[in-house]
DNA sequence: GTCTATAAGAAGATAGAC
DNA sequence: GTCTATCTTCTTATAGAC
């Protein structure tokens, strides 16, 4: 059986990321926590942007197929999605919103503005005015909040909540 | 009259550190933009972090008078309130939500915890339950992404629909 | 107030032994 | 797979001339 180094790298990668920001954390703190050298972990990974990719890519890959693969329907329903996704994501979350500027280098910033208008899309048709596009913002950026700020607290306490309140700012 | 070095470096440093971070952004960075050297930099604040506090502060000073010198009462009045304060700070909150890492720094994260908690009570009174709590999330932070996704945009355009949408999720 | 020059350290990354 | 040793580059910060 092949060693697990690179699954511990990942995992350990990810709290000191969301801890203090991606930027914020070197490789040598990596190592460290892990009780192994900085050069062992390029025996992993190409470099440490290959590193910070490898962690977010599911994230992404989760979002892109949310907002494509998806037919538009009940709102009320794509909310309790759209928050249970969010939610399996909030550790990887927290670590964006806390180092947007990791976005930049991983083009994040216009996949989030493209995720966020193809949601309002299936939430509430082709045709949205400002004011909707503002209404589902509030709802949105409201329960990725709730997701990292509730991260610790089992789902079932905060996605009820989360997603009336959402649907409750949508004028729903 | 003095030179207002001091003022056009704060500026910049606000532009730079909302763009790509703050930890991403290097004294060099700031100095070549505004075409003077790193050292100059030196003669008008102490330390890089000074800089970074002399910047911070504002947001952070407004933040306690809005929570502590105010008296509970209409909630929707609050939530006016509270939105134009935030608008105000939106480029130090663009760079402040982009870089989560420098409020361990300032001290920050407690401060946000403290000043929700708060908020909270001055819109919902003294006895909140956990609902109402994440109801509050959904709206405070919903106003929040507005102030950072529509920071370029005119404020009478994004307020009225952004208070509106937080009070639904209010329950008001 | 701003400069040149430089110190002191940490970062990402590589070479080569084991 | 992981190590030691090292390279290069970039950072914050200081000394001292003008």
């Amino acid at each position: 059986m092949p060693s697990d180094t690179k699954a511990r790298i990942q995992a350990v990668a990810r709290e000191l990321f969301a801890e203090q920001g991606v930027r914020n954390t070197s490789l040598r703190q990596i190592s460290d926590r892990l009780g192994i050298t900085k050069p062992a972990l390029y025996y992993h990974f190409a470099s440490r942007d290959d590193l910070v990719r490898s962690i977010v890519q599911p994230l992404i890959d989760d979002h892109d197929r949310f907002v494509t693969a998806r037919a538009p329907g009940d709102p009320r329903e794509l909310l309790e999605d759209y928050f249970e996704m969010i939610w399996r994501h909030r550790q990887v979350l927290v670590m964006v919103l806390n180092d947007l500027a990791t976005l930049g280098q991983l083009d994040l910033t216009d996949r989030l503005f493209d995720w966020r208008r193809r949601l309002v899309g299936l939430l509430l048709g082709a045709d949205v005015t400002q004011e909707q596009r503002i209404r589902a913002t509030v709802a949105l950026g409201g329960m990725s909040d709730c997701a990292v700020e509730y991260a610790g607290r089992p789902i079932e306490e905060v996605k009820p909540t989360a997603v009336q309140a959402a649907a409750a700012a949508l004028g729903l």
